[in-house]
Parts: structure tokens; C-alpha cells; sequence
DNA sequence: CTCAGCTATTCAGTGTTGCTAGATACCGGT
DNA sequence: ACCGGTATCTAGCAACACTGAATAGCTGAG
């Protein structure tokens, strides 16, 4: 996809990741393997650890070492109390958005 | 509002303003205002004037200088074809992304 | 054994975007 | 003359996602 979805990107992938993390835990490569999957076909690879490690600087996440089989350590984390907390506060800033854009594209049309 | 919105805005604050081109001409003043008042409350000024000038040498809108009865003379916008255009794919950019939101917050809970 | 290929993470540098804060300018009323 | 409302512009800043590369562990082919 094009610069578009790049920018629009900014603010909800952290959501998004959020929201992956709430379901179950998970690795960063796993994490963007399944964004790829689900059509998000050039989210890189370093921007998905990039987001991890701010999510974990800021206490939303915690994060054990676990080894792996096929390689090095897997970091994985798990969303924590103020994750969740972080996470709903989020959905609710996505609903005004969508309402918002909504009215729009109605009203435009 | 918090951090949260103006991350989000990134990307879909042009996509608004488009939105609301599409609609009617307008002028940079008048558009704050309008978003101000549909909620997003801290939308600066600058913000708007630096979009509408960045859309404009892209292309995608025509402008025209209307004097004002009441301060300076007005640069009044509005969309044209490839505007309408850069405007459609945003719409298509933004139902995939709402789709995937959608999916996952119905999943993850 | 070595090398390619997959798994898995990290990092420096870049570009785009919205915000902050202030300047500039035109006009009417006090 | 001054203040407030209208109207636009600008420089500097912070946050975020991308690029491109490096590092590291494991497995199977040659």
C-alpha cells in the first residue's frame, strides 16, 4: 500500500498492537507476521520492535524471555493492568474519530 | 483532548479537511472553526493553515482570494478532480483500516 | 564444515505530520 | 489610539513509521 496508509498508521498501530496483545501474548516477529497476514502488507519489521519497546517503557506491557527453538530468545509480552486501561481509552478515541468521519462521508456524498 | 488524538489525526486530519472541501469551498478560519465546534477542541490554528498550504502545492486543491468585510482577504479553497480523486482513495485507505479495528475489538473481547 | 535460509531482535538516520507560540495584517467600536 | 475579532503565516519541536543494515541462534543442504 502507499503513503497513505503510513501515515494513517501513526497512533492507531500502537492501538492495534494493543489490541493483538489483549486477545493473547505475543512476540514482535509473530506480532508482524499476523499484521502481514491480515493485509497489512508493508508494516517493516523494525517498526513493530520499535512500538514494543515504547509500549514497554511506558509500563502498558510486561515482558518475559522465553527461548525458542529455531532461534534466538523470543521477548514476549503481555498486556498488563494500565495496558488495558491504555487500551480502552484508546477505542474510545477511535470511536469519536470513526463518528466523526462517518458524518463526513455521508454528509459528503 | 490528549496525545492520543493528535497521533491519530496524523494522516486522517487530511482526509477531514478534503471531506469537508468536497462538500463546499472554504477558508482556512472557517474550517477550524467548524472542527472546533464538531468536537475536536484543540485543533490549532496553525495546524489547518500548514495542511491547507501542503494540499494545495500537491495539487489536489484550487485556490482564490476573496476579500472579507471583516479582516483580511480570505483564500478560499476548494477540490478539484484530482483532489476527488486522492479523496477516494482515502475513503478506501480508511475502510480497511475500521474493518481490521472492527474485527479486533469484537475478537479481543 | 560451511553456507544459505529462516527465526528473532536491535539500531541509526530519514520524512511526514500535528502542535507551540508568536508575528503579521485588516477592520470596527470605544 | 487601542483592543478584540477576523484571517493568515512561520520557525522550531516532538512523535511516529519507514529504510536499511547489523547481529544472533538454529537447521538442513552441499
Amino acid at each position: 500500500m502507499g503513503k497513505q496508509v503510513t501515515e494513517m498508521l501513526k497512533g492507531t498501530l500502537e492501538g492495534i498492537v494493543l489490541a493483538i496483545l489483549s486477545g493473547r501474548s505475543a512476540y514482535g516477529y509473530e506480532i508482524t507476521a499476523w499484521l502481514r497476514d491480515q493485509g497489512f502488507s508493508d508494516i517493516a519489521e523494525g517498526t513493530i520492535y520499535a512500538l514494543l519497546i515504547r509500549i514497554e517503557q511506558r509500563g502498558l506491557v510486561d515482558v518475559e524471555k522465553v527461548p525458542s527453538e529455531k532461534g534466538p530468545p523470543r521477548k514476549v509480552y503481555s498486556l498488563n493492568a494500565q495496558g488495558r486501561e491504555y487500551l480502552e481509552e484508546f477505542w474510545r478515541t477511535w470511536s469519536f474519530l470513526t463518528e466523526r468521519l462517518e458524518q463526513l462521508r455521508e454528509g459528503g456524498k
